[in-house]
DNA sequence: CGAGGGTTTGAAGTGCATCAAATAGTGTGG
DNA sequence: CCACACTATTTGATGCACTTCAAACCCTCG
């Protein structure tokens, strides 16, 4: 593990990061700056195996830049990815509701830079800050909103519908918000990777993509996507999902 | 709504099955009583709808008897089934850190009992009672593994093999934990519904339950399944499960 | 330039859905 | 107790979506 000891002038940094973190928001002061100073700074090569599922937790991971894959692996060799997290999100924070242990691999899919936070303080802060725990129940709730939208996804939409709602996600997370305006959109990592994320097999994902550009009329140049104003998505995508307009 | 009112002299029989609900263990007696002073018992026939996916919530539903499905609708009538609920069981819980909006439609597939629990009151208790919190915080966590396991299977299991595993999570909650014994289960509901819970059309379950028995020995006879050892079931439904035998 | 991974394309197979119809099971009123 | 209506379940035939296997293409980077 490649851990950079902060400087003690570094701590502010830390805490600056994890103030930041949605989670933590709210904390005292004193609470984030016993958080930041527990903290490390953890730097990660490429194809590097963070935790694996079932491993017992040490730390949870803040990220700061690069991409991690969190997924599960069966017997056979196939995987279920999760989710595909990078900076600003936090993961394996759920394992101090899980006798400390992993639920899932992490594996660094590029370079990374992360804040590594140890579980126990966790623990102790849960039980010991009401306000902490309130964040992490909305942080949980908000967690398993976005599972139980995966589950109807998975089970409801097809292939095509699946890649346009994860193009409206990438809009959104762009902060276009008007319907009807163009936007290019750059593919945060590669195609095999956002297959098996939408659960699909990358070939398949070439030939879904490609209906999609049939359907709604968005333009495809290599991993740079661009979309004719987010309505024509919407209504292909989201016609079969029970939320609103757009689902995300 | 059918609600009977309790007796004072009922109070007590709600207290003490809210004290039975994992989600209330360990509250103190003056906070249970409080619940239970003002739940109300609710009686609904089969076939009624007890709230909608994005109604505003009022109260969360203990179950005492009779069956809950719990889904969402898409425009074009499609329905994701998520949870089929019984005694014991809670449900609409959540909806206190989802802007007091319910996430799914609840529909009685059965006459059903039910006590009925405030939610205004839970809002209030988890932000007043540190150990309520934190129970609250344990119960969404043990939701959340059951729908990372659920998002899994839909990813990862053929037909037969969710079946399957749905048959030895029945072997389990029947206590029966002994890999090589046999064991008679009656289904607890319909085909029809079972299809729908494990995300399959009816056709699809009886034709993956007809290969079950051809792969693993089970025995069928309407909705009376024996179970020649849990073994074989394991062995084919977990073949492609990250978990540990058994996966449940 | 050449190696290697990512991506696309084609051909063939599998699994589940769909549509249609037969069968079994259940509760009803006579 | 029976005939009927209605629903649940099974079975067959067919179609579609996604996968699998194989090969070509492309792009990047040493």
């Amino acid at each position: 593990m490649h851990v950079v000891p902060f400087k003690k002038s570094r701590i502010m940094d830390a805490y600056a990061l994890v103030r930041n973190c949605s989670l933590f928001a709210d904390l005292s002061d004193d609470h984030l700056t016993m958080i930041a100073e527990n903290t490390q700074h953890l730097v990660e090569p490429k194809g590097k195996i963070l935790f694996l599922h079932g491993d017992e937790a040490h730390y949870c991971y803040l990220m700061l830049h690069g991409w991690i894959k969190l997924f599960r692996e069966t017997m056979d060799g196939t995987e279920a990815v999760f989710d595909v997290v990078t900076k600003g999100h936090i993961f394996g924070q759920f394992a101090i509701f899980n006798h400390n242990i992993h639920d899932y691999t992490a594996q660094t899919i590029e370079a990374i830079g992360a804040l590594l936070i140890p579980t126990n303080i966790l623990q102790r802060l849960v039980t010991q800050d009401q306000r902490f725990a309130l964040n992490m129940l909305h942080h949980m709730a908000s967690h398993q909103r976005m599972q139980t939208d995966e589950i109807e996804h998975l089970a409801l939409q097809s292939a095509p519908q699946r890649i346009g709602c994860f193009l409206l996600r990438l809009c959104k997370s762009a902060r276009h918000t008007h319907p009807t305006e163009s936007i290019e959109l750059q593919l945060p990592y590669d195609k095999t990777l956002i297959a098996s994320r939408l659960g699909m097999k990358a070939e398949t994902f070439s030939r879904a993509l490609a209906k999609l550009k049939e359907e709604t009329g968005i333009s495809i140049k290599g991993s740079t996507i661009t979309v004719h104003g987010t309505d024509s998505l919407s209504i292909y995508s989201c016609a079969t999902c029970s939320n609103q307009f757009p689902c995300t």
